[in-house]
RNA sequence: GCCGGGAUGGCGGAAUUGGUAGACGCGCAGGACUCAAAAUCCUGUAUGGGCAACUAUGUGCGGGUUCGAUUCCCGCUCCCGGCACCA
């Protein structure tokens, strides 16, 4: 390694802070340029070497952007309520913001010592009571909306976390955080209504330029389907069962009723005779979590209640059964089986000895007036549980009074100019076996008085879960400091909607989700101009072990990037992480691989110290396809060939001496991708100013165009020659010197030519027989 | 089971409106420089045959379309990610 790296690295760093050059400008006349990436989660094991995969890209992209005249914006903040910390404090006996402080210290280091060009004047913190406050405010428009209610529902709970998760937290069976059993248990919990906006959720897919994989993914989540509902008349009694189906079309197949062990009519229709056995399954059932559920997959079980229902088509009487694979939470919690068409009912009837018969099918809409049914839409997504029993969240900003607002069940807003609720210091950070927040046992913190009514309330004690300060920030970076609202108006006006937003799959369905929807619900109170916050979303893979396998704590094999800084540079490991392969596969990490793209730079700045003006030639026609090239992969987000694009570039000019114009071109492509070094190497050859304040080059088509490219010459598609050609040359001028070649004349005598294809600057085939 | 993505040298990967498969990097081999080493530079490097020119084979497997297929079509195998009794 021949340049210092340690000393150049530090020594552009301070001159971009003092500079000042990637702060976003307001008032400007410039087009601007929203970039996002999405904001880490200070965890104590401090940056991971996946961080700058995404960071590094957006920074490329957003340092191309501004040489291109955009006013950027491209911030960093900290998302840093959540549970890790929390759980460190618990064991440790510290303060959750002391140890915040120190995990975004350290990350801020770790981040400005890779010279990404985030704009620092604006890092926002989630856990800053000057940004919660906000996260409270808004929380209260939900409220307002009528979007936020407290319910009393099954929660899944997690035994070694102590705290209720949301179906998205559910992993496989268990806490996505701790891998925790998880089980049922009934809680009043926040909600908030997004299945409200199920259906904009979907639609307005259409109308933003995500991956297609993402937008699947999210249409997937939503699970719209259309069907029907159906009422099934019971003997011998007055209520009937409605079921949802999306096939009313079958339902002269119908042989019997299914309704979930939760279904409120199952006491009802339950016969003295069955009573026993029923309440029984009830009981199993309720007892299982959904992990046994899944894990009984093959075998279904249920029992017979004792009642009929008569089958509104045909008239038929057909027997009404619980069983645990038809689900509460879903429909209407339950079916008409038809097991000659649905493989589900088919294995439960002939579990049971159910009769199969095989009917056809009649039309949608003749089954709809045959049985009185009712076209009607369900979605798989579920509202979303809001209420964490934990100390490290914002507080939910009510209180609870016994005299007003019977009608929310007493629940105030706690008024905007008392806002933020803060977060009241705590002895222990424990979780109680209750259940409940451990800001219940602040008596002082809890006991307060009705905003409405001064008589003494009390607050609610539940947090917010972490999705929550996170559902936002896109919009707080825009006015980080503004203490009237979340943001103004005008510059919500002017940087809205972000232009380009990256993140990991695993947040497609969470926070990407969420945080459209916070946003829809913002815009729809008129606090924002853009109904979607992100014009534009990309997804980067993942940085795995050099074995191909995830990186973990526990397995040891986690890279650390200070060292890599510290030993090959930021530039390296900015090109290296590049390099590594697609931006948006996983790919392994290789110490080898960051060698080469260390021993490019030093060959850049090899050449740029051994550079002299007066022995320059003309390079432009091979210096300009290859910064064209790089110029056009970045935009394309192939990262990894516009690096090689550069390796080529300085391959074919080792021994050549570009002029200044050309070096300096060269210099500020190079900018994006290895900034300190572009910056020394602009210095070195006498430039003054920074690389950053350049304008990006624009190329020259005439020295694009290649006037002679190698052609192949196929014969029957075998390559047997090359030949050199203008790309536009005519077939007989191709043809003239293809045949000349020694090797196509070998095949060519004695044979008939049967036919000539000719694609001007692709390919000769010469087809024989 | 369903949805999405993938499989190319010793390794990471490149190439698609179908047009010389293996760019670029790592590794490896040989050479130059050096007392020597490091660094650097040059040459070679898919596999088999051949001194070479060249030649046969080759992009997970089996078929097909085409002058020509890593690319398109049909049928499989395996791997990764997501969802999963959603009626």
């Amino acid at each position: 390694m021949s340049y210092n790296h340690q000393e150049i690295e530090k020594k552009w760093q301070e001159r971009w802070e003092s500079s000042c050059v990637f702060q976003a400008q307001e008032g400007v006349d410039k087009p601007k340029f929203y970039c996002l990436i999405e904001f880490p989660y200070p965890s104590g094991a401090g940056l991971h070497i996946g961080h700058p995969r995404s960071y590094t890209a957006l920074d490329v992209l957003s340092r191309k952007k501004r040489h291109q005249g955009y006013n950027v914006l491209y911030p960093i903040g900290w998302d840093a309520f959540g549970l890790p910390t929390e759980n460190y404090a618990i064991k440790t006996g510290r303060k959750p913001q002391e140890i915040t402080r120190e995990n975004t210290d350290t990350f801020r280091r770790q981040l400005k010592s890779l010279g990404l060009s985030f704009d620092w004047s604006r890092e926002v913190n989630t856990t800053d009571p000057a940004y919660y406050k906000w996260t409270q405010w808004m929380f209260l428009e939900f409220f307002k909306a009528g979007l936020a209610y407290k319910a009393k529902m099954a929660i899944n709970w997690c035994t070694s976390c102590k705290i209720g998760l949301a179906n998205e937290e559910v992993v496989s069976g268990v806490c996505e955080r701790c891998g925790g059993r998880v089980e049922k248990r009934d809680k009043e919990q926040w909600m908030i209504a997004i299945t409200k906006y199920a259906e904009r959720l979907l639609q307005d897919l259409e109308t933003v330029d995500y991956l297609e994989k993402i937008k699947t993914q999210q249409r997937n989540w939503i699970g719209k389907s259309e069907g029907a509902e159906i009422d099934f008349p019971v003997e011998g009694m007055e209520q009937k069962i409605t079921v949802f189906t999306t096939r009313p079309d079958t339902i002269f197949g119908v042989t019997y009723m299914v309704v979930a062990p939760e279904h409120p009519l199952v006491g009802r229709l339950t016969t003295d005779f069955q009573r026993t056995e029923v309440e029984q399954y009830v009981r199993q059932a309720s007892a299982k979590t959904d992990i046994e559920r899944g894990n009984e997959e093959k075998t279904k079980t249920g029992v017979f209640t004792g009642s009929f229902a008569i089958n509104p088509a045909t008239q038929e009487k057909i027997p009404v059964w619980v069983a645990d694979y038809v689900l509460m939470g879903y429909g209407t919690g339950a079916i008409m089986a038809v097991p000659q068409h649905d493989e589900r009912d088919r294995a439960f009837a002939m579990q049971f000895s159910l009769p199969i018969v095989d009917k056809p099918f009649v039309s949608f809409d003749e089954a709809l007036e045959r049985t009185g049914g009712r076209k009607t839409v369900q979605y798989k997504l579920r509202d979303w549980v809001f209420s964490r029993q934990r100390y490290w969240g914002e507080p939910i900003p009510l209180v609870q009074c016994k005299h007003c607002s019977p009608e929310t069940g007493g629940w105030i807003p706690v008024p905007e100019n008392q806002l933020p609720v803060v977060l009241p210091e705590v002895e222990k950070y424990e979780p109680t076996d209750t259940g409940e927040s451990p800001l219940a046992t602040i008596d002082a913190w809890v006991n307060t008085t009705c905003p409405m009514c001064g008589n003494p309330a009390k607050r609610e004690t539940d947090t917010m879960p972490n999705w929550a300060g996170s559902s936002w920030y896109f919009l707080r970076y825009i006015d980080p400091h503004n203490n009237e609202a979340f943001a103004s108006q005008e510059k919500l006006k002017q940087w809205m909607p972000v232009d380009l937003y990256n993140g990991g799959m695993e947040h497609t369905t969470l926070h990407l989700l969420y945080s459209r929807f916070w946003n829809k619900v913002l815009f729809d109170r008129g606090h924002v101009p853009v109904s979607e916050p992100y014009t534009r979303r990309h997804s980067h893979g993942l940085v795995l072990a050099s074995d191909g396998t995830k990186m973990s704590k526990s397995k040891g094999n986690v890279v650390n990037p200070d060292e890599i800084v510290r030993e090959y540079g930021a530039d390296s490991l900015r090109l290296y992480i590049l390099f590594m392969g697609p931006f948006e596969e996983p790919v392994p990490w290789s110490l080898n691989g960051l060698i080469g793209v260390r021993r490019f730079l030093d060959k850049v700045e090899r050449y740029a110290s051994g550079w002299n003006e007066t022995n320059a030639q003309d390079l432009g026609t091979v210096i300009e396809p290859h910064l064209k090239k790089v110029s056009d992969d970045i935009d394309a987000f192939k990262f990894n060939t516009a690096v090689s694009a550069f390796m080529r570039l300085f391959n074919d000019l080792t021994d050549k001496v570009m002029t200044r114009d050309q070096l300096k071109r060269c210099l500020i492509v190079l900018g994006p991708f290895a900034p300190h070094l572009a910056n020394e190497c602009w210095e070195m050859i006498g430039e003054t100013g920074l690389v950053e304040e350049q304008p990006w080059p624009t190329f020259d088509e005439a020295l694009l165009v290649q006037t002679s490219i190698e052609m192949a010459v196929q014969i029957n598609g075998k390559a047997r020659a090359t030949i050199a050609l203008a790309p536009d040359a005519d077939q007989q001028t191709a043809q003239t010197i293809a045949l000349a070649q020694a090797n196509v004349q070998k095949y060519v005598e004695g044979k008939e030519i049967v036919k000539i294809v000719y694609v001007p600057g692709r390919i000769f085939n010469i087809v024989l027989k």
